[in-house]
DNA sequence: ATTATCTATAGATCTATAGATAATGC
DNA sequence: ATTATCTATAGATCTATAGATAATGC
C-alpha cells in the first residue's frame, strides 16, 4: 500500500484556459453556484451566460456542456430552493397528532429561513414573468404543494373559516414578500442584517398572527415548532 | 359663432405609420400604458422597446420621443405608483385624532387595492435587481417613506413592542408580496380571481392581525377606516 | 476512446442616434 | 418654424452551435 500521493490536477478532459478551479465543488455546482449570485444581484436576464460562465472559471461556451439552455440553469435553482420545504410541509402533514399551530410556525420559519439564507431569493424571483414559461411547470407545481400544505395547516387551526383560499395567499405572500423585504433591506443599510433564525421566527410569529392564534397560542406554537423536525 | 366642425385629425407633426390612435391617451400615456402592460406581463428586460413603441402605435425609434432610455419609462411608473400610497399616508399620519389602526386599516387597504387594480404590479416589481441603480432612487426614497408611515402607525397601536423594525419590514412583505401572489394565482386560475374591494379587505385585515389587533378591534377598525379618507 | 474544455463564429437581436419628412402654426 | 413622427443604421451585444484540442483511461 504506497501512501496515496496526492494529485492535484488529475482531472480529465481539457484543462481550463483560466487555470484549475480551486473550489470543492463539481463544474456544474460552481455554475450553479455563480448563476445564484449573479441572478441575485443583477437578474435573470440582465445576466449573461458569458458573466456566469466566467464568474464559474470557464470559458461562456464551455457552460454549455452542463446545461442545454440558460433557462435551464434558473429552473434547477429554482426546483432546488423549494423542495426542502416541500418536503418538510409533507413531513408535517403526516404528523395529525402534533398540533397544527406547532407545525405551521415550523414550516413558516424553515421556509422563511431557507429563503433569507440562501444565496437566491427564490421568493422575489418567483414571480418574475419569466418563470411563467413552460420550462417552469416542476417548479410552479412544487410551488402550488407548498401552497397547499399551508392552506391545509391554516384550515386545521380555523377550521371553516371564510375566505381561506385569499388569506392562504396572502401567506405565502407575506413569507416570500417578507423575506424578499428584509434581504434587501439589508443589503444597503449597513448594520441592521437580520439573522436567519431571528428572521425565520419573526415570519413564523406572524404567520401565526395571520393564523388568528393569541399570544398564549403562538408562545406555545413556537416552543413546541422548535422541536419539531 | 361657427358650429365647431370636429376635425378628425388636427395633430401637428408627422402622420404615424400605422394610422392615428384611437385612444384618448396623449403618446406619452400611450408608451406609458404599452409598457406597463409588457412589463408586467414579460418582464422588464425581456420587454423591448420595439415592442413598447408598436403597442403604442409608434415606431421604435419614435418612442425616444418622450423617453431618452428605456428605465426612464421604468421609473416614471414605478414612481407614479407608489405616489398615491405615500400621498394617503401623509395624510392619515396628519390624523392624531383618528384610531390608528383605523388608519392602519386605511392605508393597508388603499396600498393593497392600488397594487391589485393597477396594469403594473409594483409589488412584484420593486425586488427587482434593475430597481437599485441610480435611476431608481426617487422611487426608493418614496417607497422608503412609505415604509416609516406604516412602522409609525405601528408604533402607534403597539407602543414599545420590540422588534419593530423587523415587523415593519413584513408588514410590507406581506401587502405587496400578497397582493403579487394573489394576482398570479388570478390569472391562470380562471374564475377565481377577486374583487380588488375584497383584496384590499383581506390584506388590510391581515395588516392588523400582525399589528397585534383581536377580533374586536379589527371590525371597529375596519368600520372607522372605511370612513378615513 | 472518452471527456472537459477550448476557440471561433453565425445569426439574431436590441438600444439609441442621425437625419429626413409630413403635418400644423404663424 | 415647430412639431411628431418616420426610415435607416451604427455599434454593441448575446445565445447557442460547430468543430478542434488537451487531458486521462484502457
Amino acid at each position: 500500500m504506497v501512501a496515496q500521493h496526492p494529485r492535484p490536477s488529475a482531472r480529465v478532459g481539457r484543462p481550463r484556459a483560466l487555470g484549475p478551479s480551486e473550489s470543492e465543488l463539481s463544474p456544474r455546482d460552481e455554475v450553479l453556484a455563480a448563476a445564484a449570485e449573479l441572478f441575485t444581484e443583477n437578474g435573470y436576464a440582465a445576466t449573461t451566460t458569458r458573466a456566469v460562465a466566467e464568474k464559474a472559471g470557464l470559458r461562456q461556451a464551455s457552460m454549455y456542456h452542463y446545461f442545454a439552455r440558460k433557462e435551464d440553469i434558473l429552473a434547477t435553482l429554482l426546483e432546488s430552493t423549494v423542495e426542502p420545504s416541500l418536503r418538510l410541509a409533507t413531513a408535517l402533514l403526516a404528523r395529525p397528532a402534533a398540533d397544527p399551530a406547532a407545525r405551521l410556525w415550523a414550516l413558516a420559519a424553515a421556509d422563511a429561513a431557507l429563503l433569507h439564507r440562501g444565496l437566491y431569493n427564490l421568493g422575489a424571483l418567483y414571480q418574475l414573468p419569466e418563470v411563467r414559461g413552460e420550462r417552469f411547470a416542476g417548479f410552479r407545481g412544487a410551488r402550488a404543494e407548498l401552497r397547499a400544505a399551508y392552506g391545509e395547516l391554516l384550515e386545521l387551526i380555523a377550521p371553516g373559516e371564510p375566505g381561506r383560499e385569499l388569506r392562504c395567499d396572502l401567506l405565502l405572500g407575506l413569507v416570500e414578500g417578507g423575506v424578499a423585504v428584509v434581504r434587501d433591506r439589508g443589503r444597503g443599510g449597513g448594520e441592521d442584517g437580520y439573522g436567519t433564525a431571528e428572521v425565520g421566527a419573526a415570519v413564523a410569529d406572524a404567520a401565526l398572527r395571520l393564523a388568528g392564534c393569541d399570544r398564549h397560542a403562538r408562545e406555545a406554537a413556537a416552543r413546541a415548532g422548535r422541536e419539531l423536525p
